[in-house]
DNA sequence: TCTATGATGATACTCGTATGTCAATGAGAA
DNA sequence: TTCTCATTGACATACGAGTATCATCATAGA
């Protein structure tokens, strides 16, 4: 059989069952109109056919495209990636797709993501983050259909915020880090620019810190290049350790930091949490199963997603939201390594 | 002001600047043949009213969609994102987007995804693996775009086959495993089913073997259940090591069991490699970090990606591919654990 | 025989972008 | 003055799915 390369159009089915076009576009869409024998002759001939709908010609017609847009900052963080499955499982249940778009946490990328988004009439937006550009944010706020902002909380949001919030989930720790007697933490973040939850984070720590009457040392606030990566927090963690005068605690903002210095610890020799306590934020599947077990802030990712993906199919059924922020929390893992 | 939620149409456009609309068209797709002040102003009308082309409806006209449509078994694995990231990012530096599906290893979910990048007008289909439904490679071969078949390579290739031969990379572990002095080695597999990867990785180690004149017990094959996790790992090897006669190396076709494993002899007093030696396959970066770090067969996920969506830029280009089947080859790292 | 009902068809139009074929205008060159 | 060319416009049409508005035909029941 030489493959047949033509798109088969709904016009193509109806000449090959004999039928009109009107018939056919009607058992499709209202099969009760249309007689049983006919819907199976149809059936039959789309079948034979390959006849696969144009949903470009359908969402051009019907105002509808039945994707939804997703920006996240990576693809190669667990995290994200298991927001983005519950996101696009949820979905998928409902017939719905997913449009993905990947910033690497530059809000230029991110205004690009959003602006082909509503080019190809995605009925729903959501992001990571609070922090977009001017332009970008006028496009959400023009933008006629939901828009979630996730992993965060802040009440500048343009529509619906679903996430938890970064600050206190780092003055809870920096809490618990006081309470079991550390004094002189160090404090290892992401990039702040563009990044309201790294800054946000950052926030809380001096806001406990200095709750607690305690003093943040300049250069014990750090941080590790974007992407983060495990190399990056061993290569920092030494140099923290070598120096003069260490800190008692260092907390990671990034979970791949703190795993990569807790391995970097173990293979020179220094005790965790004897030496120096190490705290993570994120809870990787890996991190429980250290040498040391992790301590660390776990986030609920893929509940996240799902619950931004609830949210944005019932406003698309018209259905009014009350919870234009929702608090999906995040649980302070206490295991060994502080 | 009052968020307008009108979709604004080029006619709006050329309203608003007092021209037709065929100029306002012409100063977008033949700029050269409109005059350069009459393009400002049109532009300036365009960022004014905030303007975004429907790109439904140019790609129902252009037949183009300036989508290309890739299936991925799982996102929550560092290769398939990598993989994916790679992808998206040539994609992107060509102004085109990436409309991704999760098949979840399931043959019906993956023919569900292809159905709909079809539906969707993508320009090309990119899938993991060689193994779909009839009716999946039926659409495949249809379809008027390139299609890639990636990660493995096979003589069925429905087009084009860009990956690396999982058999002969599993031949080559497995021989540098017996050239070591191992002799009872065992085999813990991803699910079979529906995964030509899986199932030539598991012929190549017993070609390998059977090479030797080594013998395979039964109980030495064993797999974990999908998706593949650390903790799965752990528990099947500890299961393994508890047996009256443990095998003498471990050759995991999976990375994440691989590092549960040797977290879980860590735990349990077990010596890697002098107890019992342990292999994977996919090289995560953790995987050289370990206390033990791991031999392991490294994967080119990113380059996968990459050189396929050149091969998919090509292709639309309109350039023939002499090189249907490209092999981006794979890496053997020897290291501590065998 | 008349009418109600069910099933199907013909025609025209929409959605937003894009193009092909003329036509009209004005400015500058021959 | 006449010709040419650059610029813009008018009109028709395409893309594929889908709807609105009649029209047509056959069959079953009154």
């Amino acid at each position: 059989m030489a493959p047949d390369r033509q798109k088969v159009t709904l016009k193509d089915v109806s000449k090959a069952a004999g039928l009109s076009l009107i018939t056919v576009s009607r058992a499709l869409r209202q099969p009760e109109t249309v007689h049983a024998d006919t819907r199976a002759k149809i059936h039959r001939t789309i079948e034979e056919l390959g006849y696969v709908p144009n949903l470009a010609a359908r969402s051009l017609k019907s105002q509808r495209s039945g994707m939804v847009g997703v920006v996240v900052p990576v693809l190669t963080s667990s995290l994200f990636a298991d927001f983005a499955e519950g996101f696009a499982s949820v979905l998928r249940s409902h017939g719905m797709q997913m449009l993905m778009g990947v910033s690497e946490r530059s809000v230029d990328h991110e205004h690009e993501a959003v602006r082909t988004f509503i080019a190809r009439q995605a009925d729903a937006i959501v992001v990571t983050g609070f922090t977009h550009t001017d332009a970008c944010r006028t496009l959400l706020t023009k933008f006629a259909g939901p828009v979630v902002e996730t992993w965060n909380l802040r009440p500048e949001a343009v529509d619906i915020a679903i996430g938890y919030s970064n600050f206190d989930a780092a003055v809870d720790m920096t809490r618990y880090l006081i309470g079991k007697g550390y004094r002189d933490i160090a404090l290892v973040g992401g990039a702040f620019e563009n990044n309201d939850q790294a800054t946000d984070r950052h926030a809380g720590f001096l806001h406990a810190m200095r709750g607690a009457g305690l003093p943040v040392r300049d250069e014990n606030v750090l941080a590790v290049p974007n992407p983060t990566t495990i190399q990056s927090g061993g290569a920092l963690m030494m140099s923290l350790m070598n120096r003069p005068d260490p800190p008692d605690a260092v907390f990671f903002q990034a979970e791949l930091p703190a795993q990569g210095a807790m391995m970097a610890c173990l293979s020179n020799g220094i005790d965790i949490p004897g030496d120096v306590a190490i705290a993570g934020f994120g809870d990787l599947s890996l991190s429980a199963l250290l040498p040391v077990p992790m301590t660390t802030v776990r986030i609920r990712s893929s509940e996240i997603g799902r619950r931004a993906a609830d949210v944005v199919l019932a406003r698309l059924r018209g259905e009014d939201i009350d919870d234009t922020a929702q608090d999906i929390g995040y649980d302070l893992m206490i295991r060994k390594s502080a």
